[in-house]
DNA sequence: TTTAAATCTAATCACTGCTAAGTTATCAGT
DNA sequence: ACTGATAACTTAGCAGTGATTAGATTTAAA
């Protein structure tokens, strides 16, 4: 033991979460691995086990952080545009935008995981969070406008596969970066979600 | 040398190609190492090395075969639907089958690739053949009806990050088999391609 | 028969996940 | 303040995987 205060770090779980999160955004998910994370906690490469049974719980801790932080901006944002008519719109931008702030949370969160799930039934409902979010702001929209709940549930999939693409699309390469910086790019960004939102309710 | 057919194998470069999608297909991503591909084609370790420079080359080559495939897939369908009002409809579907049936496919190519190029500006078109045959199907039609310029490239956008999105939710989990082997599966999410195309052109 | 390409053998190097067994800090109960 | 239990952590090492290269060997073709 070199280090005196290496001891009973107090918070290894959460400075795991917190440097997984970190090395996520600079070297991707495959500089992924407990041993790294261990050193830049400056700790052992054997006490994370003492917090994680093993790498694959490890993961699924970092996508449930992932997740939550994304449901918290999709609730936000739903809150704050409630009963607006660019909700929609709103909820879209937010939802592409988290991934433009944490491009390399996209392919930790949606890569060969079995923990988080993806729906395409209704069944399934309940099991993405992020899904329900976009379900809850455009639930009371679509009733109101007298949409049968069996057409309901496909544009709700179908929204959500725009802006999951979008995401998919931004996160690929460094577009995520021109994003961020050039608020053009970001402007255009808006016209393509708008794109289908047809014609406005009159 | 234990195997006189081994030498001179002829083909080593192609069975190495074919062998990485197949062996894509039954282990996925992480499967892929080419130790593992050429002990398949029963070859030695350093074999492969005659053939691609290094492991990053390989997969580069392995991602044209997969883009030429996809693409060739796309082109039938724009050539059969070729003048026809349900030709975006059609190739969207192409584009999500094609990852229905190779659900692998998807994540070699749009994962942590520098080779396959996203589109998001006009000026990136032709470095993504698969997107450009979308346009090819849809500026027709975008042309007929008197979509202005500007608009066509962010309508263009929307439709790929929507069939995108369906393909990215398609191949997480086992929801590629489900549509695999369930034609009621298979009618919904045509349903979903339907959701956005708005009124039919009178 | 020469030559170059294709392949093999053998080894190096750098990782990684994980575990066993020992060490230290903390804290509750006395 | 003492003590023992327990949780947090360390060192050391195993086992497995993979990329890559050097140098020898074989085949096919000119």
């Amino acid at each position: 033991m070199k280090n005196k205060e290496a001891y009973h770090h107090g918070n290894l779980q959460k400075a795991l979460l917190y440097e997984g999160l970190k090395t996520l955004g600079q070297k991707g998910e495959d500089g992924l691995s407990l041993r790294e994370l261990a050193k830049r906690c400056g700790v052992s490469v054997a006490a994370p086990y003492a917090h994680f049974k093993n790498k694959d719980e490890f993961i699924y801790a970092l996508q449930d952080e992932v997740m939550r932080k994304l449901v918290e901006k999709l609730e936000i944002t739903r809150t704050k545009y409630c009963e607006e008519k660019s909700i929609l719109i709103e909820m879209g931008m937010s939802y592409v935008l988290y991934f433009v702030e944490n491009p390399h949370h996209f392919s930790l969160l949606f890569s060969k995981s079995e923990h988080v799930q993806a729906v395409l039934w209704q069944e399934d409902s309940g099991k993405n969070p992020a899904f329900d979010e976009l379900r809850k702001a455009a639930e009371p929209i679509l009733s109101h406008f007298g949409v049968p709940q069996v057409a309901q549930h496909n544009i709700l999939l179908a929204m959500w596969a725009l802006v999951h693409g979008l995401a998919a699309i931004v996160c690929l390469h460094d577009i995520a970066s021109r994003l961020r910086e050039d608020p053009e790019a970001l402007h255009s960004l808006r016209n393509i979600l708008t794109v289908f939102s047809g014609p406005e309710p009159q």
